[in-house]
DNA sequence: ACTATATGTAGGATTTTTCCTACGCATCAA
DNA sequence: TTGATGCGTAGGAAAAATCCTACATATAGT
């Protein structure tokens, strides 16, 4: 349920493949997503508990089987978590690209040209 | 350097806070970022190490000094490997409005104005 | 050359994670 | 009711992560 679950959560690479799973093929019974895996199926179960109680999937009882679903609003705090170094990220972008500018105002040694996704006209970080 | 390294290493609240104070306070000598952990500084060294081999941080020696600074490239990565999720995520919440809507239709019991931030007209997916 | 500083590494104790098999519980079908 | 099916939990072994105290290495200053 906090953010720390979440990202352990997301540590184990089996978690995150039925994360996937569950995204590409709709809410399952815990059987059927347990086949695909290398693994015994109570392991797969307590995959499933972990992302439970990271609050990444949902489960629902019908019959015998338990549904699981995809809960994404947790993977969209992870987004969110993630923002301010995306700022950072563009910011080093740029910084990039001036650089590449007063390359070629010095001395240009070939001809390739600007292949820059965005304008080349930020303020530049700790480079 | 692979996407199960970047997950590993964020999996730790230590190592997101070394992140988080590279972002916000720029590249720092090793000694200087572990002075603010409740930890020791061979484990707060062993912590950058683990984000050095996750490509988070890259380090450039000044003097008897380390200087580690955020690499963000990998974070993106992680940005990119959400963004099917937060399809999902958008048309869960386009079914809500409809849902709503539909609410309204059988019998409004209440006047709260429809304040969602989309214009509630997406399909919607397993609900 | 000698000492102090900045930092990584070694080795080990402790905790956590991961995975298994065995078992218990509930549900469906005869 | 009886037997099969779907699934979680218990208990434990093995592996990995975490954190510590020495210790080794390299640079700076005197």
């Amino acid at each position: 349920m906090t953010a720390d679950h979440v990202f352990a959560a997301l540590a184990s690479p089996a978690r995150r493949r039925l994360l996937r799973l569950l995204l590409d093929e709709g809410a399952q019974p815990a059987g059927r997503l347990a086949v695909r895996f290398d693994m015994s199926r109570p392991s797969v179960s307590e995959h499933l508990k972990v992302l439970k109680d990271a609050g990444l999937v949902a489960e629902s009882r019908r019959g015998r089987e338990r549904h699981y679903r995809l809960e994404a609003g947790p993977l969209m705090e992870i987004r969110e978590w993630l923002t301010p170094y995306e700022r950072f990220w563009r910011e080093r972008l740029s910084a990039l690209s001036t650089l590449l500018d007063e390359m070629d105002d010095l001395g240009p040694d070939d001809e390739h040209g600007p292949d820059g996704l965005n304008g080349r006209n930020g303020e530049q970080p700790h480079v």
